[in-house]
DNA sequence: GTAAAAGTTGAAGTTAGCTTTAAGTCAAGC
DNA sequence: GCTTGACTTAAAGCTAACTTCAACTTTTAC
C-alpha cells in the first residue's frame, strides 16, 4: 500500500506519517522506485498513535509506549512506569473534569452581578490555589 | 500592587500577565510613573484565567468566558453556548479517560506477543475509528 | 505517449501561549 | 546620591506537532 492509501485508511495525513517515520514512530518501509510501500501492520500502528494522541500522549511518550508493545520480551520497566503515571493522570483528569462541570453548571444557574461576587460565593479563590498546586506544573 | 506582587500572589509570571493584557484578558491598569498598579480585583481575574487554562480552555474561550461574567447584564448567549459546549466536552473527556484507563490496565496485565495481536484482542481497531470520529477534529 | 495525479525531499512556515532579550527607566534601601 | 532590583518596551525566540512549499520524479489512466 502506498502512503496515500495508508493516509486515507487511517485518517492521518501523509505528511504526518512521514513525520512519524522521521521520529521513528513508524518503521521505515520498503521502497519501490523511491516510493514507500506499507504492509497492513502499519495501519494498526498509525491508528494506535492517533488514539494515544487523542488522549494527549506526547509523541515522545508514544514512542516509549510502542517500543514496549513491540518487544517480544515482557513489557519493560519504562513502559510500566509510563502506564502507571498515565493511569494516575487519567484519574486526576476525571476529578478536575467533574469539578469543572459543576462549576459551569453553577455559573449557568447563578445570577452573580460581578466576577468577585461569583468567585466569592463559590469560595473559589482558596480552591483555585489548591487546584493550581494539584494541576500539572506549568512554569519553571 | 505592582506587577511583581500580582505575579507572586497568583503564581502567574509577570510576562504572562502582560501578555494577557495585550489580549484584553485583564484590564489595562492605572499607571504610576509608567509602571502598572493593580487593584485586588485583578487577582481573581488572573486566578480564574489560570483555572480555565488548566481546564484546557483556550485564551480565546476565556475571553468570552470573562466578558460574560463581567457584564451586569445576564450572562450572554455566546457565554451560555460556550458553557454548554464545555459541559459536553467534559462528559466526553470523562468517557474517554475511563476507556483509556481500562486499556492501560489491560496492557499491564496482558502478555500479547505482538501489537496486532493485542489490538485485535481488544477489538480496538473498529473502536479506534469511532473514537477518532468522536474526538475533537484534528485536521482540515 | 502523454497528461495528470501522486509520490519524493529538505527547508521553511504555522499555531498557541508564553519567555527571553536588549536596552533602557523607575523605585527602594543604605 | 548611589546601587540594586523591579519595571518598561518591542521584537525575537521557543516548543510540539505538524503542514506547506518548491522543485522534482514516478505511477496511472487514457
Amino acid at each position: 500500500m502506498k502512503i496515500g492509501e495508508l493516509a486515507s485508511r487511517t485518517g492521518v495525513k501523509a505528511s504526518a506519517i512521514r513525520y512519524y517515520e522521521k521520529l521513528s514512530l513508524v518503521p521505515v518501509p520498503y521502497r519501490a522506485g523511491g516510493q514507500r510501500r506499507y504492509t497492513d501492520e502499519v495501519i494498526y500502528r498509525v491508528l494506535l498513535i492517533r488514539f494515544a494522541r487523542d488522549m494527549d500522549f506526547s509523541l515522545e511518550e508514544i514512542k516509549i509506549f510502542l517500543s514496549g508493545l513491540n518487544d517480544q520480551a515482557p513489557v519493560g520497566k519504562r513502559w510500566k512506569k509510563l502506564a502507571h503515571l498515565k493511569i494516575k493522570q487519567v484519574d486526576e483528569t476525571v476529578v478536575r473534569a467533574k469539578r469543572l462541570k459543576s462549576l459551569l453548571e453553577h455559573l449557568l444557574r447563578c445570577q452573580c452581578a460581578s466576577l468577585r461576587q461569583c468567585v466569592d460565593r463559590l469560595s473559589l479563590s482558596p480552591r483555585l490555589r489548591l487546584m493550581r498546586n494539584g494541576a500539572k506544573e506549568r512554569q519553571q
